[in-house]
DNA sequence: ACTTTTACCGCACGATCGTTCGTATCATAT
DNA sequence: ATATGATACGAACGATCGTGCGGTAAAAGT
């Protein structure tokens, strides 16, 4: 007798993965357990298993849906700014405060995507690496977007730009997840209003 | 039969926890295993896990390990440079060395098991948030002595530029062993160039 | 009303995990 | 020469991992 409808498929896809994203930033996407992720779901092994067919689908749908969630909390919100130097800060704002809330217990997921995957060769390393790829692309274009206004100085390097933000948001996550001093967001809010006034 | 003499406890702990280092900045803490490496060793599983008593102090030894490696190879070397600005410029430069020229293959060591037990309770965590405390304490003194000096504006915070510092050369790390694009290590110089001139 | 498909389950598999135990061999101290 | 402690070994343990198989009940299609 299934629990769900069949309607309801999509659902049982997503209620999982929710719990899988908030297990993995903790544990890591290698550290996600199907059989674990079954135990806190209330759900068979296998069935939860069935849904994605192997593990490594699993971690991808997993990094997919944690993805998602950031572009919904951090970037769409921000699209309402005017672009360039303007949405930087906002983004700059909204991307902080989305780790200040803890909005996963793990911390930054892409950090933690990233530096688990970044020396292990394969399909997981490959789809993290497009991610970041992506996500500093949107900063550099951003960024370039303020030179050409000229709010940012001509002859500014959006790579720079864009480094520097990722490096910075990302430090402060993983330096609160581990303190849990919420100060390091005071100090990564200056350091990236910093890098946005040269 | 032993394969080694008693006289060479020492020397066998060492050949252990080189190799557990390299597998370490790879799989991370949680992924290194005694039976692959002892495999790696050609010794024993029993054996290896002998010299530790349970994986915990493995883990330990080499996170342990691998901070006695970074200090002999960045911090040391740079204690003959004046203290100040002077010093935290040469460790910036040697710091960044040290990644660039791939020590370790899957990149900052403490960035891996900073990342990896953030969230995780436990002796591993702790002795980590211990490393990350005293190095970002490390920064801290050498940029208060800078301030002190006048070669960075007085009211400068030293943590803001530890923080800064710490986050740049981490950033650059992971997105190298990520991309293997060297060129990041060029954005992270002048990234901490320019935290340091104010 | 009957068939097919979907969604899920229980069970079991081989592999690998950390760990324990008993034992054999060497270095050293007596 | 003998006893002792350190070092490393092989074998085995219970647990847990990802995965495959066969079945069952509900939904959907006809």
């Amino acid at each position: 007798m299934p629990k769900r409808s069949a309607t309801a498929v999509a659902g049982t896809r997503a209620e999982v993965l929710e719990r899988a994203v908030l297990d993995a930033s903790v544990q890591g996407l290698e550290g996600l357990t199907i059989g674990r992720l079954a135990d806190q779901l209330e759900m068979s092994k296998s069935g939860l298993f069935g849904l994605f067919g192997n593990k490594q689908s699993l971690q991808l749908a997993t990094m997919s849906a944690a993805m998602d969630d950031f572009r919904r909390e951090v970037w769409e919100p921000v699209q309402e700014v005017e672009p360039g130097l303007r949405r930087l800060l906002a983004l700059s704002d909204r991307w902080l405060g989305y780790h200040e809330r803890e909005s996963l217990p793990g911390g930054c997921f892409m950090t933690t995507a990233m530096v688990e995957f970044d020396a292990r060769p394969g399909a997981v390393h490959d789809a993290v690496a497009e991610v970041v790829r992506r996500w500093l692309s949107l900063l550099e274009h951003e960024a370039a977007r303020a030179i050409e206004a000229g709010e940012l100085p001509s002859g500014t390097d959006p790579r720079q730009v864009a480094f520097e933000l990722n490096s910075l948001a990302s430090g402060a996550s993983c330096n609160y997840t581990l303190t849990k001093d919420p100060a390091v967001f005071e100090l990564a809010r200056e350091a990236m209003r910093r890098a946005l006034a040269r």
